[in-house]
DNA sequence: CAGACGGGGTCAACACTGTGGACTGCCCGC
DNA sequence: GCGGGCAGTCCACAGTGTTGACCCCGTCTG
């Protein structure tokens, strides 16, 4: 019930809008200012900076989060319908908009926290045998690597080919360092 | 034997030093003219826009040509084990620099090139089984997020661990895509 | 009730960015 | 010798993030 949006609250929202729309170069503190209805030099005042302002925006584990969850028994596949299912638009610009702007140590730090959060720290207990930390960091460069296909680079077959053939595939893979491996 | 060294040259030069070392934000056209001790209009004048200087500048193919050469048997750990093998830090950082940049239309045509010419050419007509092209495709997206991880994000564990067993580990999911799929 | 205080808001300015246009000087073909 | 083109220089422009000075208004204190 937001009745009347309080400054801060209405450049936030802006700035949301913009970053995912045009990420975190292309879109200017003035532009963020105009669609707010608002001084450019207020957005500094009450954010620190452009990019304090995009790290108080931009949440992953919110769009990404629990999406390990569920049994073991194919997760992979599990795991990719999720990341390309419904919502998917703004999971990837989320992405894309962080990635982008990993000049930035803060960024980097941000994104390195949504990948303990949401891979290291759920899976690393629940994978059976040895290695479970690796592996679990490696699942989540799989998915970063997908949502760099997908998103960033926007390969137009991965984009649009079946999305049941493409959690089963790439799911197949994942799966791969999901269970326990069988070699030497 | 560079004895001279043309304006143009000493230009796209400092330009690839500056772009590898502090990405494409972080150097401006009046670093690069600088460093080459040149007027900075003169290097636009040259190259046309700071954007085609990147692009001129940055070349991925002669830093990661020829990774998927070789039996099919253990590609998965061979390409691994080269991408983070000796020379990786001037791979890594045209990687981030490229991703990083991604914004522009034009750099990631070019990330979609490095990804046909370097994956999807030469893997589809070697791998067996159905979905060559996707799985081709797949191989690459996981490369790339190797990549992310390591240079991007800078996973502490990923760049600290032993390359032997990484090249193992994520190796064979590779190799879950090089392999023809074994399910229904 | 007067007055100090503090925070939200405004304005102008700074240093920096990429880029374009006008200009100069030089070399090469006619 | 002379004209055309090209490398190089200089200045200016619009736009960037950010800062400082200022103002206004509500609140708390004496």
């Amino acid at each position: 019930m937001t009745v009347t949006l309080t400054t801060r609250e209405a450049i936030a929202r802006a700035a949301a809008q913009l970053f995912e729309q045009h990420g975190y170069t292309g879109t200017s503190v003035r532009a963020v200012a105009a669609e707010a209805g608002v001084d450019p030099a207020l957005v500094i005042r009450h954010f620190g900076s452009k990019e304090k302002l995009f790290l108080d925006t931009m949440d992953l584990e919110g769009h990404f989060g629990g999406a390990t969850l569920g049994p073991l028994d194919e997760l992979g596949e599990r795991l990719v319908a999720t990341l390309i299912g419904p919502g998917r638009d703004v999971r990837f610009s989320a992405y894309r908009a962080m990635v982008r702007a990993s000049d930035s140590e803060l960024v980097r730090a941000r994104l390195l926290d949504a990948l303990e959060e949401m891979f290291v720290g759920p899976l690393t207990p629940r994978l059976p045998g040895p290695d479970a930390e690796l592996r679990a960091r490696l699942i989540g460069a799989q998915v970063a690597g997908l949502l760099d296909q997908m998103s960033l680079v926007e390969d137009p077959v991965l984009v649009s080919v079946d999305p049941a053939l493409l959690a089963r595939t790439y799911g197949a893979a994942i799966q791969a360092l999901v269970d326990p491996p069988s070699g030497t």
